[in-house]
DNA sequence: TCTTACCTTTACGTTAACGTAAAGAATTTT
DNA sequence: AAAATTCTTTACGTTAACGTAAAGGTAAGA
């Protein structure tokens, strides 16, 4: 029965109180209430280590919604799930694209350092 | 001696002249002129797809600049080196963690279609 | 010559993802 | 009890990265 308090969660992830707000009013979060207060299970804490995540890789809260809806159970429909896999493939394409990217940048990144390192070795 | 108009570019790479202009403005790219019609060069030509690579890694045009600056040669100060040394650090230290939140994404999605195709199955 | 196709600058508009401030309720600490 | 802390809602403000006109210059082709 673990449960946590919005700035609990604030705190851990380091993300202001308005910013999880915000993901409630996008529909990303749905803690309960003990009177107006709001209430966070564990399930929503992962959430929104999802969210974060999704945010590091530049996704917006439409996406990072859409896939986060992808791990829960309950689709049972057959048309629903699938749009889920089309949807998931789509994802993937943009993913490994990004990985394609980013592995070069490290690449460049890498050479730009070495010449700069020689560069100051070649000057003392 | 090849060059190239805006609307090349503009084609080649499936952006908007607006955005390329806006690069300009943001002081990405240096296109010179013949009269007041800007010309591309080759190397404008790598910088904007240098530009495009790392806004799909969600990078803000000051940062591609950053890193894009980085590659250029012509820096013989010694502390500027050294200033570069720890820009290029700091900004491996974030695509290593997009690295892997990218793996872990990638990995997720892989499951949540496994999941999909046996639910599929499961139900004829 | 007139239309078509590019090019230019200037400038206001738009969207996402929050920031920030106001004003007040509930709880906890001193 | 008074003060401090944490919570709430409402609502306007901000920033980046362009979009979208408006208004006009230039050059090729019918």
């Amino acid at each position: 029965m673990t449960q946590y308090s919005i700035s609990q969660l604030s705190n851990e992830f380091d993300v202001s109180t308005r910013t999880i707000r915000h993901y409630e009013d996008m529909r990303l979060l749905f803690p309960t209430r003990r009177g107006q207060t709001r209430i966070y299970s564990p399930s929503d804490r992962v959430r929104l280590k999802l969210i974060l995540r999704g945010k590091r890789l530049g996704l917006s809260l439409d996406d990072s919604r859409e896939i986060i809806d992808m791990y829960e159970p309950g689709k049972t429909n057959v048309d629903q799930l699938k749009k889920l896999i089309d949807a998931i493939q789509n994802q993937r394409i943009k993913l490994v694209q990004q990985l394609d990217d980013l592995s070069m940048l490290l690449k460049d990144l890498d050479e730009a350092e070495a010449n700069c390192i020689s560069a100051l070795k070649a000057d003392g």
